[in-house]
DNA sequence: GCCGTTTTCGGCCCGACTGTTTTCAGTCG
């Protein structure tokens, strides 16, 4: 967290300067940039690297330097960046925020505050709705509708967060509680337990005997912004994260009621509520109660779906899509899961956008256990993320070549490709390029505002190629962000049917293929590929999410195309 | 503002798309 906010700060910093007419001003913007970056990405907190060595040991790291460095160790001093307060006198609105929305950078944010004062959110909003956005200059109806769409995206996910920023919170919280010797259980529940793309709170239920003793040490972490509600049994807080977390003390005997309650879904739990009732049961977070109202099933979760006569199901499974009708009749699958996982089909290296050499993008993940990777960075469409034409890739996948020579079958590099699936569904790159790839993944990137039609067709087109292993992010969606393209995903996944083609889903911010898409396609006889699209060392890390929305799909091992060992797999790309 | 070295200053710097214009600025990853 502390990391996030020097990061944020280089980042507005960035874009406040981005204002300036100074020739030099564009490479010091990138200069902050790329520093943001660095910190956002470090391991340990930024504070510890200054407190071992310095200025000097800040210096050591990639696009900070004398300059920067000094910024981080004012803020670590004072909590203030001077540069960035007077800066913030100059432009006194919320740059952060305003550029949030897609499509506003600096410019239009500083050219809004100028012409109708407008410092946030809320004030773009008010503006936006009066129509007064259309008539500037520079503006039209069409960014003023955008501008409002954006916005509606943001408020339906507002409150709740993307999984990926929560869970880990919650489990350093947990972990913090499970160090301070006063609670013999701790763990996480809620939506996060069921690996939900977005949660709305963070629950956490604990064994104590010293509940005040807990409820104190919980109050007081300095993960804490702001204490809502404090009692014996249940306080609520609000985290510097931004998002609110519960926790409950509970009592041994209805631990596991406390936990099949707040697990949920919902939904779900109005199902096994009806079960229970059915059975003569009454069933709530303190346990199952026989008629007599004694309690004959809280201690673990396990024994109350077996009371129910249900099978035990995995969290994710939850939400009321037709698991407890599987689990009455005992047909749970057995869901993929993080260890089946034999590689990464999606990965990038500074050759195009990532920040990591080829070298160190396998030598992370055979250090993670896995036996390959695929090397896939971008084609010359998407010159945004410096994407490679035909010669390009000759020269990467000679350097495959010999990275594979040296790694002597310790670990496989596949030579492979994001070729972008242009506009007529055509490739980004030749056949004759293509045919010497192991594992090609396509991908769309432009022109994506397509008719639903068009764009279908376009996939399909680029699928019927036989030149596609690996359909990557299937409908562009972004989660809290951007909405998915127009498709017809049941059509594309005909298609992917017809052609041996996996559909991906991307365990970044993407999500996508989604839970849900997941299940509407799984139908089709296809292989689906989970994949970190990692564009350094750390993102691999994205895999246990990716692995969670294919366990909210369903999903067994035997559809996962990189479960598979490196010669199945190989098997399987070819056939 | 950072980096690298040709050691003390020059290079960094893509390019399509969108929505606004009627030739282009701003955004995007």
């Amino acid at each position: 967290m502390e990391n996030k906010g020097i990061a944020d700060i280089l980042n507005v910093i960035a874009q406040l300067m981005s204002l300036s007419d100074k020739p030099t001003a564009r490479f010091e913007v990138r200069a902050y940039q790329k520093a943001a970056l660095t910190i956002e990405t470090l391991q340990e907190p930024i504070e510890d690297i200054y407190k071992k060595g310095g200025l000097k040991e800040l210096m050591e790291l990639p696009g900070i330097g004398k300059s920067i460095a000094s910024h981080i160790e004012e803020y670590i001093k004072t909590g203030k960046i001077k540069k960035y307060e007077e800066l913030k006198k100059r432009y006194p609105f919320d740059m952060g925020s305003l550029t949030t929305i897609t499509g506003m950078g600096a410019k239009k944010a500083i050219l809004l505050y100028k012409k109708l004062g407008i410092k946030n959110l809320s004030d773009l909003k008010k503006a936006a709705e009066s129509h007064k956005i259309s008539g500037l200059e520079g503006f039209g109806v069409k960014s003023e509708g955008a501008i409002l769409k954006s916005l509606a995206i943001q408020e339906a996910s507002k409150g709740r967060m993307f999984i990926e920023d929560a869970l880990p919170e919650a489990e350093s919280l947990i972990n913090k509680l499970a160090g301070s010797g006063l609670v013999e259980k701790v763990m996480i529940a809620g939506s996060a337990r069921r690996m939900r793309e977005t949660v709305g709170d963070i629950d956490i239920l604990a064994i104590s005997k010293k509940n005040e003793d807990v409820m104190e040490f919980f109050t007081k972490m300095k993960e804490v912004s702001g204490i809502i509600a404090k009692g014996p049994t249940k306080s609520t807080v609000m985290l510097k994260l931004g998002i609110s977390c519960d926790l409950r003390v509970l009592e041994p005997k209805s631990f596991g009621a406390a936990v099949q309650y707040f697990t949920g879904s919902k939904d779900h739990n109005i199902q096994t509520r009806t079960i229970a009732v059915k059975k003569g049961y009454k069933l709530n977070e303190y346990g199952l109660f026989n008629r007599k109202g004694r309690n004959v099933g809280g201690v673990e979760e396990e024994s109350i779906y077996g009371k129910l006569g249900l099978q035990w199901m995995p969290p994710e499974m939850r939400e009321a899509r037709g698991e407890v009708e599987l689990a009455q009749q005992h047909k749970i699958p057995t869901l993929v899961e993080r260890k089946d996982i034999h590689g990464d089909l999606h990965t990038h290296t500074r050759e195009s956008d990532g920040i990591n050499t080829l070298e160190e993008m396998a030598d992370a993940a055979r250090k993670l256990g896995y036996e390959y990777i695929t090397n896939s960075d971008h084609t010359k469409s998407t010159p945004i993320a410096n994407g490679k034409d035909d010669k390009g890739f000759e020269r990467i996948l000679k350097h495959v070549d010999k990275l594979n020579d040296q790694l002597d079958g310790k670990f496989t590099v596949l030579k492979g490709a994001e070729c972008d699936i242009l506009k007529d569904g055509s490739l980004d790159l030749s056949k004759k390029t293509l045919k010497q790839m192991d594992c090609v993944l396509g991908a769309v990137h432009n022109n994506t505002l397509m008719e639903k039609k068009q764009m279908t067709d376009r996939i399909v087109k680029a699928l019927d190629s036989g030149l596609i292993h690996v359909l990557a992010h299937p409908t562009g969606r972004i989660v809290g962000k951007r909405e998915p393209y127009q498709v017809d995903l049941e059509k594309v996944a005909e298609a992917a049917e017809r052609n041996n083609v996996a559909l991906e889903i991307n365990s970044t911010r993407r999500m996508d293929l989604s839970d849900t898409n997941i299940m509407l396609v799984s139908k089709y006889k296809i292989m689906f590929a989970i994949d970190t699209d990692s564009h350094r060392t750390n993102d691999y890390s994205f895999m246990r999410y990716g692995v969670g929305t294919a366990r909210r799909g369903w999903l067994q091992k035997d559809r996962i195309l990189n479960t598979l060992p490196l010669r199945e797999l190989i098997k399987r790309l070819n056939g």
